[in-house]
DNA sequence: CAATAATCGGAACCTGAGTTCCGGTTTCGG
DNA sequence: CCGAAACCGGAACTCAGGTTCCGATTATTG
């Protein structure tokens, strides 16, 4: 792969890490292109259409296809960036276990899961691919905060002592997934079914949990 | 739309409840269209090809679409009778509940979801589609054996007080959800969950439950 | 057993959505 | 200010999957 043939035009003076010196109207487009996509995708879900996104980015289908070869490629990209987002807020929710355990633990679980109830799209991914779930909780740091959280929130004795951190990806991947079809529908509360479940992590388990099958 | 022209070449003698009369291969294909039709859905979901069906069947396309003239009313045929294993299963839990209510009720939603964890289909179509759920509930009598449980539930003590019937749906349909994609994956595992959420309804209830916001 | 009408089978058709292609346009270095 | 390189746009292509059509086939009736 690196044979250095130096005949090629492509000297990259800076081996790796540099992908940069995209052209002005390149640059701009692409993050037009995230923009709109990002909104698309949180109303109609992976549904949405190419064309659409690039119309209301204002561009071509072309363009679109230029910066992100693959449809799923611009839906991990957007994934990627919502990753970022809980990452920073497990970690705020790290630093405030130390005061209300519970409180950060339960605002933490409030905040991913409405991340996904206004997100259509997010939680149809991360309903179906575990997959990329594993690799972005990993890469962005949200699995390390987590099991941080969890370790806290038990040591407070808030949490029930048969909880794993497992659980709470399930928890928020499983809410995310009530959340993806009716967002508003009577039937179908995502606050009030976070609260069921959070009652259920926090009761002092009377009832114990069944035992996760084989852990990888 | 039930414009009286009785010009058409449709006398219908028996008014109603009467399409019965189907010649004998027809009347065995229909039935092994239906059959072919859930081990494909309750395995693909909905997104089970037609063509595979009719081959499973040992049929041509052309006969599945005169037996169900559109793919979703296939898959609303099959939904029907899903509600009926669980109706059944409904007033069993009813009758059973007089014994030991907390029994029937966990049972009863055990049941539920586990329906759906073995059918793709089944839970991709009752979360894409409350309405279709409100109506075969009622319809198959679902509805009311679960107010009905829901209420002798709560009169034993067993269940929180300001838990609701309309949160048994919720939580069927939530937990299907969860189910939908990774039926045994370490970090979704329904029984799990369930229990989580069982706990959670069990629960004195030291902190409330959100009110729903407007029911219909 | 023949006539008749319902039923069958599966090739062909149609639509929708992701992806490709290439002539025209814009940016950047000299 | 000029020319090459990179980028843009959107018409056209491709492929998949639901649906239609009609000649061949098979169950009923007298």
């Amino acid at each position: 792969m690196t044979s250095a043939t130096k005949s090629k035009p492509t000297p990259t003076p800076t081996p790796a890490m540099a992908p940069k010196a995209l052209r002005a109207d390149a640059a701009r487009n692409h993050e037009a292109i995230l923009e709109a996509a990002r909104e698309r995708f949180a109303e109609e879900g992976t549904a949405a259409q190419m064309d659409d996104i690039a119309r209301e980015a204002g561009v071509g289908v072309g363009t679109v296809y230029r910066h992100f070869p693959t449809k799923d490629d611009l839906i991990e990209a957007l994934v990627a960036r919502r990753f970022e987002l809980i990452a920073e807020r497990g970690a705020a929710a790290v630093a405030a276990a130390s005061d209300d355990a519970w409180a950060a633990f339960s605002e933490f679980m409030h905040f991913s899961v409405g991340l996904q109830a206004s997100d259509r799209a997010l939680s149809q991914v991360l309903a179906g691919h575990p997959d990329l779930v594993q690799k972005h909780a990993e890469a962005s740091g949200t699995w390390d905060a987590t099991v941080e959280l969890v370790r806290l929130t038990k040591r407070a004795g808030a949490l029930r002592k048969d909880a794993e951190p497992e659980d709470v990806p399930m928890v928020i991947c499983g809410l995310g997934m009530v959340t993806e079809s009716q967002t508003d529908s009577p039937t179908m509360n995502w606050r009030r079914f976070l609260a069921l479940v959070l009652e259920g992590l926090r009761a002092p388990g009377a009832a114990k949990l069944p035992k996760r099958p084989r852990s990888s």
